[in-house]
DNA sequence: GTCTATAAATGGATAGAC
DNA sequence: GTCTATCCATTTATAGAC
């Protein structure tokens, strides 16, 4: 146990990857100083380098954890048979990651990137290929008469993925009233793309 | 008529407002370089120095004229006496706005503001101006009935205006479709704030 | 009003001591 | 592994000629 005053020692580069997409987060990439980085991990500019190679690879490793997030949530989607099914448990995962104090740094993050770098091109990439796999989904629901069918199903997708993806610039995960607010994303999604009777 | 290979001559601010709002939605604001936004205008980064002051002025000006959008289409819902109609036609009107090739550049620069510098938070705060604006307006929609009461106004209004300005991301103002993505759009959120009976 | 040249500052990345 | 000091590329902004 270190007196107060006493620098910080390093923990690991878990809490680097936490303190790089806090800083993402809050400024965007561009704006993000490898200065304020390193202080909220307690670190110098230099021992930070001496574990991580710049600022590029920390979006790397960052959007990468991301993109983890929403592989694990459609994984589970794909397991349910049935589409409509499928597309309503989809929401409440990715809204689950969105909203969750841990996860959102890295989701917004990767919602942040603009594709201009090689990098980032990439990552956006990795994320078009679930817009994808959302809209076959709804299409599947079309078909099946649980999903509206005035809406092309990969508009439905962008619209879906666009309302999801805007929860992160104002939903604070430690708000008293998280969990409603997730129920009522979903709610408002789900009356978005389900089909009237 | 000037001859192919000259140097272009200074049109006015005009053009230079819409190269800088060009460069801030395709790269971020902290990305933007001036001198692409000269090179877009047709001048050298001096001579855009000597029209304005400076990137910060580019983007409030640029602001501006978003705010000013969003003000006109407030406006205009104002006078209409069914809260119901009156979500509906803003809804059209943000829409519109975020869908017209001469508007989105602003429309995105607002929406792309993250409030770190002092001129930023004033952009923000203008904004949720507008926010409360549309949960008064549902809240009278849903005293009406004809707004979802499962999910408070201000929150519904989160959630709306999340979906409308995620359009500028992938709506293409210059797409053949883009008169049936509007109405796309529109009926989801519509679906989504809409009371079910 | 437009340019070239340059100042001034920022900030990512590195050297090298401990 | 961590630090201080420094390098150096980039970029905003300005000086001053035409």
């Amino acid at each position: 146990m270190s007196a107060v005053g006493e620098p910080r020692s390093f923990n690991d580069l878990e809490s680097v990857l936490i303190a790089a997409a806090d800083e993402f987060l809050l400024r965007g990439y561009d704006a993000a100083r490898i200065g304020h980085i390193a202080a909220a991990a307690g670190l110098s500019k230099s021992s930070l380098y001496h574990h991580v190679e710049g600022k590029e690879q920390l979006l790397a490793l960052g959007s990468d954890r991301a993109l983890a997030g929403l592989e694990r949530g459609f994984a589970e989607a794909r397991r349910l048979p049935d589409p409509a099914e499928s597309v309503r448990r989809l929401i409440e995962l990715v809204i689950e990651d969105m909203t969750d104090r841990a996860r959102l740094p890295f989701v917004a993050l990767l919602i942040g990137v603009r594709g201009n770098s090689e990098l980032e091109r990439r990552a956006l990439d990795e994320r078009r290929r679930y817009d994808r796999e959302l809209a076959a989904l709804l299409e599947r629901g079309q078909a099946g008469g649980a999903i509206r069918v005035d809406v092309p199903a990969d508009v439905l997708a962008r619209l879906c993925f666009g309302t999801l993806n805007s929860l992160h610039s104002w939903v604070r995960p430690d708000h008293p009233d998280v969990v409603s607010i997730r129920s009522a994303a979903t709610a408002y999604v789900l009356a978005g793309i389900t089909a009237t009777r």
